[in-house]
DNA sequence: ACCATTGATGTAATCGATTACAGAAACGGT
DNA sequence: ACCGTTTCTGTAATCGATTACATCAATGGT
């Protein structure tokens, strides 16, 4: 009896909590049993003819359409969840305030391709060392299906790594290099070669490198590709002046500076993306030199602001919609039950071609 | 009998799902129960330890943690969710492809102050028309807690809005014009005025105006402000030529070319955002046209980039760490329990001040 | 030493949906 | 008309955590 009443006290406190101020329009949000009532049938008929519509004789079913019509009622999708074990949720790890023109492009692929599939996207920006134990948390609550990552790191808090929480995960862009994680890349190596044997095409034969943030995967690989252009054009590593950068504007900035104070500049820059060759270009305007007349550049990634500064920027487009969408798509069919190794090649990884973009910020040495 | 045989059946194929494949390494995620057996205590004992440790003896807390650290317990927060009634959850409604840069710096502010407050923000791109029932229904389901929304537009499917749902709501960064939403905007009228100020105080008598989407509301409000500045100065209205942009490159390309095309051109442009003001400045440049020397431009945003190109752009900066953070705190409180209109100015709306940023796209005319 | 009070822990109801099984109704074959 | 199917709908168990209330132990006061 005492019980009773506490429960109808509750009642209320919820009536007011989800309706309003006026009792009313105390409106609250319509559950499976108010359908149910309004209908005349039980809860697991109105399940039914929202989940399974033919097992239900027709004429039940548009009754209870009706009701759930007339109540506008929506399933609530956390009990939902209980219940099958598992969500349509997707968590991407999206590094915090790095290139975001970039990467806004290959969260679109990512979720064009999961919102089709039916799936939803979290994000989860990620700062070098921070908020990762939220992140972690988020993915072990059984929140979260599944995990992609285009930031080159996974958060890890005092040795739990966010794949502990054992969700299918599929690395994009970047590649944390984890045992059994498939991953869908540029093929960075080639991609980066193709940055220097531009430049030697033209003409240069000495070259200036402003890099990527030193340990980075994306960076490694690629400095491996320029050091191999190189050897392949039987150029030695004394033809290469490195600076290292961090994918920003300052990066561009400081390797600009660098550059300037060198005694002999290289004709030739080749830098570890976009934004950095742009600020690379704008420092050394401010400094008398002239782009491409003194000196040739070349980006990477390919944003769209490239085709938009002056000189407009030679440099490597990504396919970043597809590498997302790939990407995207790897997940989904691990989360339908494939087997990763059916569906990737031997190495575990898919690689994915750049395209060198010609444009006025290089051009052949002398003319 | 019959029924124990295949619960039993069921909790092997669970075992699988969660485990592996090799039945000795079947390691399946724990549950509260699990902890509960492995301490020797009840569920709720376990329960406690982890939310209200200090109703706990000592001796019990220390005796259930050790098993949780043990078993690597996290609990499930879908279950927590469904009894709570209510989730960490808050869904942010981005445009798509718009204005990256932009919003990736409030989407940030937006980000560290629901982290600090312990919540977790989903991301919902939004395409014009597109995907919006998947939203709609994302905020009917019961999953999040709360909305912000920095697109102009809300969700809206054959009259049903994102709203019905319920959910506490804030709009940052253009104001949908719903009732009793609170805002969070910049003074849009006063920073434009600021723009067409600027130009007016360097001696520009004629100015050329490369708006936003026509109808948007910030390009209304801006719009408003630049006749007022207009008026001001006591310039009528035909020393302005408008041209209807839509806040990205290909706007300010257009743009640029019906300015090119104008038999008398005015010395002054006012450009809707950065990205407008960089295109345009692209196109005229290419057409042989200075910039500055004879044309002055002026952007909006003070996105990092504005400082990037060339010439430096001038512009106006918008707070865009502050508006996003403003925003969530505004929601945070609401799902705290406090009255909106205890909180806002009697507007409804928090309006944040623009900076101008006078570089070196824009000089005095004649000089 | 006994009762009252406080404190610690356990039992079981609860959140809102799904679904196995049971039971009822409708149908067909003889 | 009766029985066996098939078709449809209802009852109740279930997902994993939280928490009101019950219960039991320990403590203190007299």
């Amino acid at each position: 009896m005492v019980r009773r009443k506490f429960l109808h006290y509750k009642q209320m406190i919820l009536k007011m909590r989800d309706g309003g101020k006026t009792p009313g329009e105390a409106r609250r949000v319509p559950r499976i049993g108010d359908v149910a009532a309004a209908a005349g049938v039980s809860v697991a008929t109105v399940s039914r003819a929202l989940s399974a519509p033919d097992k239900l004789k027709s004429e039940t079913r548009d009754k209870v359409l009706e009701a759930v019509a007339a109540l506008g009622y929506t399933p609530n999708s956390v009990a939902r969840q209980l219940r099958a074990g598992h969500s349509r949720l997707v968590l991407v790890i999206v590094p915090r305030r790095t290139n975001p023109p970039f990467f806004a492009e290959v969260l679109h692929g990512i979720d064009v391709r999961l919102a089709e599939a039916g799936y939803v996207l979290i994000t989860g920006y990620m700062e070098a060392d921070d908020h990762d134990l939220r992140l972690i948390e988020l993915a072990a609550s059984g929140h979260v299906a599944g995990l992609l990552t285009i930031s080159g790191d996974l958060p890890k808090v005092a040795g739990r790594s966010i794949l502990d929480a054992g969700l299918p995960a599929v690395a994009i862009c970047a590649d944390p290099r984890v045992e059994g994680l498939p991953a869908v890349l540029l093929d960075d190596e080639q991609a980066a070669a193709m940055q220097v044997e531009h430049m030697i095409g033209l003409g240069h034969r000495r070259l200036f490198y402003v890099s990527g943030p030193p340990g980075n995967y994306n960076e490694v690989t690629r400095h491996r590709g320029v050091l191999a252009a190189l050897a392949k054009a039987g150029l030695g590593p004394d033809a290469l002046i490195e600076h290292p950068g961090n994918y920003a504007f300052s990066g561009g900035i400081a390797g600009a500076n660098a550059y300037l104070a060198l005694p002999d500049r290289p004709s030739g820059v080749v830098c570890g993306n976009d934004e950095t060759a742009i600020a690379f270009v704008k420092t050394v305007h401010a400094a008398g030199l002239r782009v491409p007349d003194d000196v040739s550049v070349i980006g990477f990634d390919g944003i769209e602001l490239a085709d938009f500064c002056e000189p407009t920027l030679s440099t490597i487009a990504q396919p970043r919609f597809e590498l997302g969408a790939v990407g995207a798509q790897l997940l989904i069919d691990r989360l339908a039950g494939a087997d990763p190794a059916d569906m990737l090649p031997p190495g575990g990884k898919i690689l994915m071609q750049g395209r060198l973009l010609a444009r006025d910020s290089t051009r052949p040495l002398g003319e």
